[in-house]
DNA sequence: ATAACTGCAAAGGCTTTGCATGGAT
DNA sequence: ATCCATGCAAAGCCTTTGCAGTTAT
């Protein structure tokens, strides 16, 4: 992580970071997890192997590790943060009932931004793209819902 | 509004709508403001032709117009929710400085979805898209962060 | 007259922060 | 030995909610 830490400019002067064990094991967990984790849920995990780690360390350790460019803070619609073991640039696709969110199997689309130049009057660095939809899971229970409502009304109009 | 109310799903049961001096001039307000307001700054706007108003007021009239389809709930990345009168749906571009928030001219893209179909065991309904970067004020000062900058290190190393 | 709606204030959920102590360098 | 990082708890910010009284229908 040294020869990052040249690279920081988020971080302000020239901080000399300490690689503590909770740091360590926050990084390790986040990056051994797919879930995209919400920094309660990735306290929990990381608690399991330092018991007494408090929920402001995650929180302080998160945002330095997203300065560092480790990690990604995903600041996606909706109210928690998620975090990101890939620092890569990826989008995510996330279910609209549980919550789950996953990466999305699409490259960045690089030409976006380029419809706008010279109909805004932003300079324009970027954009965020999120998919909404169902998961397995939830799309399964959906259709069960809606057979069973079918059933039903069926039923009451006999 | 009346006839908008049989489309109602997210509203619970039949409800029978009143509308409310609050609820007519929140909408009338919302409506003429092209800012994207967040409930509180609406609510400072109401508030000076309905001074007695509640802000808890404001954020369940902002919720049942949503859900009326009449504006719409901006969750966009960032913490704070912006409400937006218009009920199309369009995309967005916000100043990374200073949170300001405009239309994005360019036409919703249909088609995104479909790069994602047989790649996802998501069932996918659509996607959330904003643009980033800097209004033309904090454009400007930035310009000039940059171009004092740059005098200073030259004076500090001549 | 009814029940949806309001104002008020308290509570809730997530995140940040102040402070004394601890630990990596 | 220094001073960055931690644990704890309190505070902050935005939003939701309970309740008694109000008002559109």
């Amino acid at each position: 992580m040294n020869d990052r830490a040249n690279n920081i400019r988020e971080l302000d002067r020239a901080d000399k970071l300490r690689m503590t064990q909770q740091r360590r094991v926050i990084l390790e967990e986040l990056r051994k997890t797919h879930n995209h984790p919400t920094a309660d849920a990735l306290y929990e995990q990381v608690r399991k192997r330092l018991p007494r780690i408090s929920l402001g360390t995650v929180y302080r350790n998160l945002e330095i590790l997203t300065a560092l460019g480790e990690i990604q803070t995903l600041e996606l619609s909706g109210s928690q943060k998620r975090y990101d073991g890939i620092p890569q640039k990826h989008y995510h696709i996330r279910c609209i009932h549980c919550e789950r969110l996953d990466d999305a199997p699409i490259a960045p689309l690089n030409t976006l931004e380029d419809e706008l130049y010279g109909a805004t009057v932003y300079t324009i660095m970027g954009h965020r793209l999120e998919f909404i939809g169902l998961c397995p899971e939830c799309s399964r229970n959906e259709q069960a819902r809606q057979m069973a409502e079918k059933t039903l009304s069926a039923t009451g109009k006999g």
